[in-house]
Parts: structure tokens; sequence; C-alpha cells
DNA sequence: GCGCGGATTGAACCGCAGTTTAATTTATGT
DNA sequence: ACATAAATTAAACTGCGGTTCAATCCGCGC
């Protein structure tokens, strides 16, 4: 560092207390939206906010996810951040109240456009991902309000997922790994959180789709696979595939209403 | 024409039959496509074959349709030239037939889209034209298909333009403009040939849709309005918008059949 | 034959979303 | 504490689809 130019530490040396606070404050800033946001824009703090359940997310994990390099992720949250949509914190990004308003938003266009190729036209849960993903930029919230009406007033999309309310409540979950049930347990598929289309496709076809309720009947040792009872059949599924179901399961003292 | 550059002249001079020849054979040329088409090519192609029935069109005629600069179309027809999609000539652009081809798949998906708008969506016929080509860029032939059987097989846009079949044949349409139809005829509203949500709007709400028959019972003079009696009621109409609507009339003589 | 106006073309630019390559900062493990 | 690995940032480029401004071409009327 020789030269005369000076580069601010990139988060503020000042009191642990003080900063928390102020970054507290401006998370939970919500300006309306002075610019419109590009599709990309939406993608983002979707995948964000998808990511972000518990703690920040680093540029580099969601370059990944995006199939993207880092030098774009960069600049685009540079963006993001001058439009007040998120935060940058030294371990990784958060999204302010608009930005995670917008992400919800945006996540529930995603959802519905989902469940509406899948229950209108018929298209396979393992193709409609990358199907809404290519659509989501040419639909606005009319045409999005009109297919949730078309397709029933679906509650959750194909894989699950719960969709967010139009005042952007996300409902809560409270599933766990299949991968972690004991055996005995009894339950019902609630998310299958896989994007591949060749896992969803076998997945389909073993009838391992969210509603679905099994029965835990046995484990192989050394982190074999699990044998699960359905309604008419057996199926073994490994636990790599596992992973990635998550399940309710009744809870095991009956009787307990609503 | 001082410097060293040389210009080739635009169209070459060779015997006139000769050129006609070569013409001919160039349009006639049918590739495969090598390399896929952008959205935008696919627009570019379809607007040049809805105005070219009848006749090459010129850049400046395309670029007001479609809204643009024409240095932007110039720009596209190099592209579209180096394609083999279409061939410049001194009275205007013509499409290949592979650019044809190209042009009715576009014009196919787009009315399909249309239709399944209006009729399993529900949105109102002067909007589903702004929304498909929103649309368009981001639907496949599968999803096209899917769309079209899910609607019913339309064989008509809502605006009463016929849809190419799928080895691209376009039925052809023998209508004349309402404003050309003489005192007493009766006949059916076969196309409403304007893109303008407003005159649509207006349009839709005088019964005035594909589909309607009418008797026109008088026009008033100096290129006044026409009077339309309908199955319940008459309406008025003035000339400039019956130039956009087109009529299919009853023969005179009734009793041929088919 | 000449000039004029509309049509065409060219050059230089913008914004968006991506890329590669390189420099620099931050985190981690011994 | 320091070397190395990982993450971040910067710089310069691509392709697409648009723009403006300027130059040139061509047909037509006088």
């Amino acid at each position: 560092m020789v030269d005369g130019r000076v580069r601010l530490p990139l988060y503020p040396l000042i009191p642990r207390q003080e900063f928390a606070r102020k970054m507290e404050e401006t998370l939970n800033r919500q300006e309306p939206l002075s610019r419109s946001l590009s599709p990309a824009m939406r993608a983002y703090l979707a995948e964000i906010y998808r990511m972000g359940e518990g703690g920040p997310v680093r540029a580099a994990a969601l370059a990944r996810r995006l199939d993207v390099t880092i030098p774009a992720v960069v600049r685009m949250l540079n963006r993001l951040e001058s439009y007040g949509l998120i935060q940058r914190t030294r371990h990784g990004i958060l999204l302010t109240k608009t930005g995670e308003r917008e992400a919800l938003r945006a996540i529930r266009q995603h959802r519905i456009l989902e469940a509406f190729l899948t229950r209108v036209l018929g298209i396979g849960w393992e193709e409609v991902h990358a199907l809404a993903d290519r659509l989501d930029p040419a639909i606005d919230e009319t045409l999005c309000e009109r297919m949730y009406e078309v397709a029933g007033r679906p509650t959750h999309c194909p894989h699950g997922d719960p969709i967010p309310t139009p005042d952007g409540q996300m409902p809560p979950l409270f599933d766990i790994p299949l991968s972690e049930a004991w055996i005995g347990a009894r339950g019902r598929i609630a998310r299958v959180k896989t994007e591949d289309p060749e896992q969803l496709r076998y997945l389909g076809s073993l009838g391992l789709v969210p509603g679905t309720t099994f029965e835990l009947i046995a484990r192989a040792p050394f982190n074999g696979p699990l044998r699960l009872r359905l309604a008419h059949h057996d199926v073994i599924i490994g636990l790599e595939l596992a992973r990635h179901i998550r399940v309710v399961l009744e809870t095991e003292t009956p009787g307990v209403p609503s």
C-alpha cells in the first residue's frame, strides 16, 4: 500500500454493540423500491432467501447455486446493495426487510408457476423448476394471481415447499430429513429438497412424493439404505436420497387434536 | 467517391431473367438451421411474414411495426440474411423457404399462446397480444403443444387469425373488410385486425368478436358509420373501425353444400 | 441532368448479464 | 506468526438488443 489510494476498511471498526445496533436498524429499514427490479435481481434475491435460512450467505456459495462465476455474483451484489435490498456483513450477505419482501414475492410467483405447470398443464415435477425459471421473467402480478386461481389456490409447490402468502408470510415448516427418522416412525413426506430431474423422476417412480404416508421399518447398518412401507408396497431408498426427503412424523402419543 | 473504397452494387447487374432465376433458387433453398434463433430473430421473422402477404417488406415499415429504430432493424436483417432466412431485393425483404418455416412456427406458437391465455386463464382479448409477446421467448415446442391440448386444440387465435398447422400450413382466409360490405349483406366476423387494446375492448363490449353473425342494414353517407344488426341488437360502428374488421359474407345464392 | 427526400447504411455508444484473468484481501492451520 | 488456501474485488472483454447522429444511396419530379 505504497501509493496514495486509501482503502477504507470494509466493515467499520466501531464498538461491537453499536455495530450490531446500526446493522439491525439498516436491515429493518423498509423503503418502497425506487427503481424496478430486473428478473435477474429477483432471481438472486430469491436464491439468497432460500439459502439464507439461518444466517448470512457467502458470495461463492451463491455463485455455485446459480451456476455463474463469482465476479458476476459480486457485481450483482453491488447492485442489490445500492438498491438497499441486501446488507453485507463480514460473514456473508443478509437480506434487508425490503429485500426479503421482494424475495418472498419472487418465491411466491415461482412456486405458483410450478404448481400451475403440473396441475394445469400436466408437466412432470422433475421439469417444472427449470421451466418456471425460464417463464418467471415474463410473468407479472396479474398473471400470477390468475394462475393461482386456475391452479386451485395451491398452498405448496409440487416439491412440497410452501407458497408464501400475498402479504409475504412464509408458513413455517417443522419437518426433518427422512434420514434422521427412527425405525418404526410413521409420517408423511413434506418436501423433496432436490432440483435434479433424474433424482426427482426416480423418486416419483417410487411414489415418494409430498403427501405420501409411510412407516420406516428398517435401516441397514453402516449408513445403508432405508426400507419404507407405503400404502401398497415397500421401497428401499439410499441414505443419500433420504437426506433430501423431509418428513413430518406422527406424534407417538396420539389423541392430541388439531 | 474519391478514395480507394470500391462499393459493389447492392444488386448485381446481371440479365433480368437470370437474376430472377437465381433469386427463385435462393428463396427455395431449404436448409436445416445450423444455429438456433434468438427470440428477437423469431419475432422479426414472424412480423415479416405477417406484413409480407403479397410482396416484399421495407425495412422502414418493419421498424414502425416493431417500434424500434431503423438501424436496429437493419442490423437484424443482416443477421437474418447471414442465416439464410431472408433475401433482400430492391423492393424490400422476402422470406426464404427456411425463413418462412421459422416464421410460421413462431406465429403458431404466438397464436396458441393467445388462445391459451383467453380460454384457460380468462385473460381479455385486448391484453393477450402484449402478454404473449412477453411470454413467447420462454416457451418451447413441448410447452406449446401442451398448451395447445389444454386449450382444446384451437384453430384460431382470439382475434380470429388462423393457427398454422404443425407442419407449417397456414389455412387461407377469404375475408373482406367490413367497410367494403354492401347494404343487406349478411355474414360472420372472421378477424379483427388491430392490436390496440382500447379498440379491442370497445369492440368486445359491442359484441363484435370473431364468430358473431350480422346483417349490414345501413351505411351513412360521406364515409359515415355503418349500422349492423346482430342477434339481439343493433350496433353503429365507424368506418375507421370497420376497416379493421374482416368478415366472410354469406353467398347470395344459398343451397350450395359444403 | 440535377436536386431533393425518403430509405438505407455505418459508426459509436448504452445497459444487462455473463465471461476470463489477475490482484488483493481474509481466514485458517501448523 | 506466518504461509497457504479460500474468498473477494477489479479490469477488460463478449453478445444481444437497443439508441443517436451522420453519411450515403436511390428513385422521382422538374
